[in-house]
RNA sequence: GGCCGGAUGGCAGAGGGGUUAUGCAGCGGACUGCAAAUCCGCGUACGUCGGUUCGAGUCCGGCUCCGGCCUCCA
């Protein structure tokens, strides 16, 4: 694995052999989740389950920030309380990335049930002289930790020479950070030793992944947006408080997503939700677009690039299909060329590949031996993806699916064009498939009868 | 201004000193009543200028362009 400390691929070896521990920031729940958010909790689901076919046991965390100035914000312009809004956003959070084929992880903690935890480790910084408390605030000092700024590479002369908003006065240095800070009566607040406020947005992963993970666990990913200051402050709170020596040993984090060449803004009007892109296709198709392209590589989402997604998925499907009376060899391996791919820095893309070449085996097998030995092993692979569950009917209807009045016309159709065939009007069978084409049906004669799919 | 990435065939996208993926699209063929699907065949592409080397997409340096971080952000 890529470790961004290190900044190159080195072995990954666990902590405790038999139980690999990670944790992957997770949404700040105010507003719908972005195909931008997408992206991590897609790829950092596929290492979840490469882990769990490698390991005996795996604990995933992954947080939910529910107090944050955002969310302060949105509660205001919508009059509406700050409950609601976190609740709900957290129910369309699980919705589309369940949507996305993406398992739920161990623990989802939320920050505000952690509010004890973060005053503990705050007050844990303050005794130890790496915090002090300033007009309300407490802050991390950071000149108090020499090796600041390793994660991010770059020097404490970087940042302040980069500054572009003004310094607080209460600081005392120019990079010090918040680790809680006061709330008036109209915001969400806790009482604490330095009065009632709330907590700065780094403290709540230190603390949480800490009691859920231990002071030092395997792996820690996210976005590299959240390089610096996110994860750069995570670990100065936490090896202050803990020791040197302590949090996480390997850095993953996903490459940036653009959409059609541009970042992704909502000022330029190309602001993705997963909820706009599943009414376009299926999550799966999504899935597997994000999944195209290496995780820690650039990712410009487009249209033509769903459609491929979609394409190559009705290609795997149809030939899962072709074989659905053949039943999947269950003691079949995940392929090795897959595996090897996964493990070389989960390398999607080849994985996929690899995928490819077993579905063309499969198309040109001829024994049913055959047949079920690359079934299983395909569906072997697709699980450890994350892909290829459905029916292979059900794909290649689509949507369609739910509408049986549909079906049953596509039905009847396609017998009527089989007495057509029989009779050897072939003009009127054709007129029949044109027809079924003109709303998006494709049918295809196969040696076992016509099947149908949505174009 | 400081820092960090990226640039591969028509498109997407791996690889990473010598054998040059894979998919889509395209072309030719097999099969088919015709299609579709499938199968077979066809592609020396690595931003630019230098350097190292017997040999460089692959290593080193300069440059150009693109994106990002330095403030909330996946």
């Amino acid at each position: 694995m890529h470790n961004t400390l290190t900044g190159r691929r080195d072995p990954f070896e666990p902590i405790e052999p038999d139980h690999v521990r990670l944790y992957v920031c997770g949404p700040t729940v105010y507003d719908r989740a972005h195909i931008g958010n997408a992206r991590p909790v897609v790829v950092f689901d596929v290492l979840t389950r490469l882990l769990r076919r490698l390991y005996p046991r795996v604990t995933y965390v992954r947080n939910i920030t529910d107090v944050d100035d955002k969310i302060n914000a949105r509660a205001r312009e919508a009059g509406e309380p700050i409950d609601a809004i976190t609740a709900r956003t957290i129910v369309h959070f699980h919705d589309d990335m369940s949507a996305l084929g993406a398992l739920p992880p161990d623990e989802e903690p939320r920050a505000t049930r952690h509010i004890q935890d973060m005053q503990r480790l705050i007050a844990r910084l303050i005794d130890r002289g790496h915090a002090y408390e300033a007009e309300g605030h407490v802050l991390f000092s950071v000149p108090s930790m020499p090796e600041y700024g390793r994660l991010s590479r770059r020097s404490r002369d970087d940042m302040i020479a980069g500054a572009r908003v003004e310094v607080a006065p209460y600081k005392r240095d120019p990079a010090d950070f918040v680790l809680w800070k006061p709330s008036d009566d109209t915001l969400p607040g806790w009482d604490s030793p330095w009065g009632r406020g709330r907590p700065g947005w780094h403290i709540e992963c230190s603390a949480m992944s800490a009691r859920y993970l231990g002071e030092s666990f395997d792996i820690h990913g996210g976005g590299l947006d959240l390089v610096f200051p996110h994860h750069e402050n995570e670990i100065a709170q936490s090896v202050c408080a803990n020791g040197p020596g302590t949090f996480a040993r390997v850095w993953m984090h996903n490459g940036y997503l653009m959409v059609n060449g541009e970042k992704m803004s909502k000022s330029l009007g190309n602001f993705l939700t997963v909820q706009d892109l599943l009414a376009r296709a299926p999550g799966e198709a999504v899935r597997l677009g994000l999944l195209s392209t290496h995780y820690r590589q650039p990712l410009d989402w487009t249209d033509a690039g769903l459609d491929q997604a979609r394409r190559t998925l009705d290609r795997f499907y149809a030939a899962l299909g072709r074989v659905a009376d053949v039943p999947a060899d269950e003691a079949a391996p995940v392929p090795e060329g897959v595996l090897a791919a996964l493990c070389d820095d989960l390398n999607t893309p080849r994985a996929l590949t690899e995928l490819h070449a077993l579905v063309g085996a499969l198309n040109k097998a001829e024994t049913p031996e055959d047949q079920s030995r690359l079934k299983g092993r395909i569906l072997a692979a697709g699980a450890l993806l994350g892909l290829l569950g459905q029916d292979p009917a059900a794909w290649r209807a689509g949507d369609s699916a739910d509408d049986a009045d549909l079906a049953a016309r596509v039905e009847e159709r396609i017998q009527a064009r089989k007495a057509a065939r029989a009779a050897r009007d072939f003009a009127a069978a054709d007129a029949i498939r044109d027809a079924l084409a003109a709303e998006g049906i494709v049918l295809e004669d196969g040696p076992g009868g016509t099947t149908w799919r949505r174009a």
